[in-house]
RNA sequence: GGGCGCUUAGCUCAGUUGGCUAGAGCACUGCCCUUACAUGGCAGGUGUCACAGGUUCGAAUCCUGUAGCGCUCACCA
């Protein structure tokens, strides 16, 4: 044996940055328009900057790499596009926070000063987070690298927001929207948290104006009755028709008001509600309507013409300063208190003036923000909207979905069957159902955000007195686009949008003439929407020279993301890329993959606190241990859930940490542990310093985490480190050859064949995003097949053998191939030696040479390979071999000892077709016919495959006792199985119906287990005389 | 309240149109430091497939219902 110089085992930190940096020098990540191949693109979803990425982004990473990488490998022009997001509600709030902790506040800053520290936020995250890409592997064309705030997103955000305010689809409105009085901000409704609260039901009656009785309404919000501009009842009510043109005077205000009728009322049960309606069960069958409050209130009174009275200020008081104009003396007391301290004045009121009929206790949700976690308000405000409720918009991202996939009829397409329709589809296909049900009950998109970190909202406005107005179209015909609108005081209110070409000189002109930009900015997804165009240079590639760019990438082949960004982003990216490039999709798969949890299955999050850098992952598995993990756990539909140890920074042992639960009922490390064998000594968590309660010093280290779910990576790492180790030492001293060979010996025709239908399956699997199926059929086919029985097969003959020497190799690089993938470090380590070991190519194993593995071809094994007959001789050596070390096993015969395995002429000649393989697996000194006359005295008999065989020099002696045992069970359990079988050939129904080849596979076993059977008790009965 | 999942070995999970005696990894037991690998090898035990019905010759798999868990959506009368 040639001496190679390969260390016993991987070390993934000596490796992985020179890996890194030879992929890096080679540029081999990086795509063209102009190179060759199918062009082949993924985006990624851009992780947020408000934190480092955890073990879920590990996971969405790692899955799109190994799909870019096997693109890559099938010679496809591959580019995947990175980038980070500037989540503008998120980063603003983590930013403030910080500065919170210093006694600052955003207001104290000039808006350039504040936004310039987000912007040092987001540079010190970003970094981390591509770093942290790039530590994982991710194959990703850094040179492409995008922020959502970057000059190209910003040109396509300016140029969506006009083209979509000139198509008529963004509107001004004055709505009800999610308003958080603490941070005064709109939220989006995904933006608001439901949680379960304590609250009462508050029954106050409204005396009739004409002094004829009172109605009762049920309220949990009794504040909100200072606005209220109507009473509801349903007309199927009994009391209604007594009820009709009756008017109600408001307590406390004094205000008249209308009973209106409306079906939406519910009654209460016993006045004919539905016993099953909830509402039912409470209701007085007559409703307060707040239109400014509430917002089925609101379409109430947008069905019945009602005036929506305000009498809140954004801080969630009560004002008369925002609509509020009918203060009765009793009310003017109620202006200015906060809406808690309303709340118990309106009630404390009706109580002293005997209108508090009754209360009742009762559990709710409400809504609150999850920024500053105050409950939402419903609240009356101007915001800009996109109406996504339009046919080109959401009929649009309706029809995009596959036929298949869609529940029901997809609308109708308009005006004719356009590019990309039916093109999308998701896996798994489940999710499909949620994008369409998420579209069919969408409403109007609000936009605009009262933030500073952000697209600011490029529309100049200004209000006039109708006389004082400009002509219509005096700033459109100068390039702008402008709208106009009534307001309540009769005035007209002018908004010019502006493309931003146009900034520097109709927008100097705007200002001049009294107009001023909208101070907010736009929703992040508004940007993150654009993400598959913007980053490809839409509208004007040439412009960031990225000629080529969106013809080429766009669509990409899949998105990759968790389920809740269905609605969120996957569907705002489908209407906008379609609405702006003629129809086109973003992509034309959707994959959801599961969800990491931590080892108390809450979902890792940024927010939480809870989540695990894969860095320290990488630290201690290294990155192909985490990816292979990862990529195995990944199930279509079981969540993964990951046991966390921490690392002692001390003494670097792995313990469990001790844990607190937090106010919102979640359970994460406490932010400080001790020193497991050393109570002196203390150590940070990541969530104490990402809670920002605790940071690390050195005193007091950062400690990292471990997860012993990774060890089953590490040791396969170790295992082909070793199975190439192993195989260059056998073919060390083999003489080069260009002359293809054949595989003449048993195992290496068999290794060929399930090489092939390896590759096979891995290829389906990936068709199918079964990631958790790729990484078996790996592990199955390295350690299984060929470490297990491949290598330990041709260990007596590889030395001498150059053809098997030729398959060894050759098995080995399509191994390095097809795991690479899953775990490019190591795999690229091995590259260069085993394609440089001089054996000859193998015929029907087309394996082209590549100066790196990241670029080398992808198996495409040809059918010459497929050895059915192979497969099942060799299988058939397995189960031998697999029957005699059973009996070694259970009479403990040393490894060493080598025995002698007598066996009927059938048997003799299988073993003589695996040309050595059974003797040298099973640790035979040989296999001979047996001779029923002349059986040898220390023989041990076993059933096998309906023959009995012998197999001798087991033992000194042999132990008749324990033999008789065995024998019997075996005898019991065959008998067992016998008969499960005889009962179904018995069924008259199963012989009629069954497939006939399901019956005949019975049959079959059912010989068998017989034929078994009568060798144990022919081998029983020896025993018996013999003794 | 609607929708979608999940419940299989001590633990974490596979099980693709219903069909071999229900599998893997980890953990556990026994024997092996055999010159690829002890991060290893060989062998072994472990399951009323949540529960109750139904369809079928046949159900972990399909249908109905129940219980528990999780996610998600929802206009806080």
């Amino acid at each position: 044996m040639t001496e190679i110089t390969q260390a016993k085992s991987y070390s993934p930190s000596d490796h992985e940055p020179v890996i890194l940096a030879r992929w890096s020098a080679a540029g081999c990540f990086h795509a063209e328009p102009t190179s060759s191949g199918a062009p082949y693109s993924v985006f990624i979803p851009p992780p947020n900057v408000t934190a480092a990425l955890h073990l879920g982004h590990a996971l969405n990473n790692t899955l799109q790499d190994v799909l870019v990488r096997v693109a890559r490998m099938r010679g496809l022009n591959t580019m995947w596009m990175p980038g980070t997001d500037h989540a503008g509600i998120a980063t603003q709030t983590v930013v403030e926070k910080r500065l919170l902790m210093q006694g600052k506040r955003r207001t104290d800053f000039t808006r350039e000063e504040f936004v310039a520290k987000v912007q040092a936020w987001k540079d010190e995250y970003e970094a981390v987070i591509l770093a942290q890409l790039r530590e994982m592997g991710a194959s990703c064309d850094e040179a492409r690298t995008r922020f959502t705030m970057d000059p190209v997103c910003t040109a396509a955000v300016r140029e969506a927001f006009f083209r979509l305010f000139q198509d008529g689809l963004i509107e001004r409105g004055k709505r009800l929207v999610n308003w958080d009085p603490a941070s005064q901000t709109a939220l989006a409704d995904d933006e608001v948290e439901m949680e379960e609260v304590d609250g009462f039901f508050w029954y106050l009656r409204y005396p009739l104006a004409d002094g004829s009785g009172f109605v009762t309404v049920a309220t949990t919000r009794p504040e909100t009755m200072l606005g209220d501009t109507a009473v509801g009842v349903n007309p199927k009510d009994p009391r209604a028709a007594a009820l009709r043109g009756k008017q109600v005077r408001l307590p406390i205000v004094d205000r008249v008001i209308p009973i209106i009728e409306d079906d939406y009322v519910v009654r209460p049960v016993e006045l004919g509600g539905d016993p099953l309606d909830g509402k039912a069960k409470f209701a007085s069958g007559f409703l307060k309507v707040t239109p400014a409050h509430d917002p089925n209130d609101w379409e109430l009174g947008r069905r019945h013409n009602l005036q929506a009275i305000n009498i809140m200020a954004p801080d969630g008081s009560i004002s008369d300063r925002h609509g509020w104009t009918d203060v009765s003396a009793a009310a003017r007391a109620f202006v200015g208190m906060s809406r808690e301290e309303a709340r118990v004045a309106v009630v404390a009121w009706f109580k002293t003036n005997g209108l508090l009929e009754k209360v009742i206790p009762y559990r709710h949700t409400v809504g609150h923000s999850y920024r500053s976690h105050v409950p939402v308000e419903p609240y009356l405000s101007d915001q800009w909207y996109v109406r996504v409720t339009d046919d080109r918009l959401c009929g649009s991202a309706l029809r995009a979905m596959d036929e298949a996939q869609y529940e029901g009829e997809r609308p109708a397409s308009a005006p004719a069957a356009r590019l990309g329709d039916g093109g999308l589809k998701f896996f798994p296909a489940r999710y499909a159902k949620t994008f369409q049900h998420w579209h069919e009950g969408i409403r109007d998109w609000c936009i605009s955000r009262q933030l500073w970190w952000g697209h600011r909202i490029p529309v100049w406005s200004k209000s006039f007195a109708v006389a004082d107005a400009p002509e219509a179209n005096a700033w459109t015909d100068r390039g702008a686009c402008e709208m106009r609108r009534e307001l309540s005081d009769g005035r007209i209110e002018l908004f010019v949008c502006l493309p931003e070409a146009l900034d520097a000189t109709l927008g100097a002109q705007l200002t001049a003439a009294g107009f001023v930009q909208d101070p907010d900015v736009l929703d992040t997804w508004f940007s993150s929407a654009l993400w598959p165009m913007s980053t490809l240079g839409w509208p004007n590639p040439a412009r960031f020279e990225l000629d080529g760019m969106l013809e080429t990438f766009n669509p990409s082949a899949v998105l990759s993301t968790a389920r809740e960004i269905i609605t969120l982003w996957v569907s705002r990216m489908v209407m906008f890329n379609r609405y702006f490039l003629k129809g086109r999709l973003p992509f034309h798969s959707v994959f959801i993959h599961s969800v990491v949890q931590d080892g108390f299955g809450q979902k890792m999050s940024k927010s939480l606190g809870n989540g695990v850098d894969p860095r320290d992952i990488i630290a201690t598995h290294g990155a192909d241990a985490m990816r292979f993990v990862l990529t195995q756990i990944s199930t279509p539909t079981q969540d993964v859930r990951l046991p966390i140890d921490m690392l002692c920074p001390f003494t670097q042992a792995a313990f469990a940490p001790k844990t607190i639960t937090t106010a919102s009922g979640h359970v994460v490390s406490a932010p400080t542990q001790l020193c497991p064998t050393d109570p002196k000594k203390q150590m940070v968590t990541a969530y104490g310093v990402s809670a920002g309660l605790v940071s690390a010093t050195p005193e007091t280290p950062l400690a990292r985490n471990t997860s012993s779910r990774f060890d089953g990576g590490r040791n396969f790492v170790t295992k082909l480190w070793n199975a190439a180790r192993f195989a260059r030492a056998q073919c060390a001293g083999s003489t080069p050859s260009s002359d293809p060979v054949t595989a003449v010996a048993l195992p290496d025709r068999w290794i060929l064949a399930r090489f092939a239908l390896t590759v096979e399956s891995i290829d389906r699997a990936l068709g199918d995003y079964q990631f958790n199926q790729v990484a078996d059929a790996l592990y199955e086919f390295v350690w299984r097949d060929f470490c297990d029985w491949y290598l330990e097969a041709i260990k007596p003959t590889v030395q001498g053998d150059p053809v098997q020497q030729a398959v060894l190799r050759a098995v080995l690089d399509g191994i390095l191939r097809i795991m690479h993938p899953v775990m490019p470090f190591v795999t690229e380590v091995l590259w260069e030696p085993v394609r440089s070991m001089s054996t000859a190519p193998v015929r029907g194993l087309d394996l082209p040479s590549a100066s790196l593995l990241t670029v080398a071809r992808w198996p495409t094994p040809a059918a010459e390979l497929h050895d059915a007959r192979a497969i099942e001789s060799f299988e058939r050596v397995q189960t031998l071999v697999t029957a005699i070390r059973n009996v070694r096993g259970e009479r403990q015969v040393n490894d060493k000892r080598r025995i002698t395995l007598h066996a009927p002429k059938e048997i003799i000649e299988s073993i003589a077709a695996g040309g050595g393989a059974v003797e040298t697996l099973a640790g035979l000194s040989r296999a001979e016919q047996v001779d029923p006359e002349n059986r040898p005295a220390d023989a041990v008999a076993f059933p096998f495959q309906g023959f009995e065989l012998l197999v001798s020099g087991l033992v000194d002696a042999v132990d008749v006792g324990a033999e008789r045992k065995r024998l019997e069970q075996t005898i019991a359990d065959r008998t067992r199985a016998a008969s499960g079988f005889q009962g179904k050939l018995n069924n008259a129904g199963y012989l009629a119906k069954a497939r006939p080849e399901v019956i005949e596979e019975t049959r079959r076993m059912l010989s068998q287990v017989q034929a078994d059977l009568v060798a144990a008790q022919r081998t029983l009965e020896t025993l018996s005389t013999t003794v």
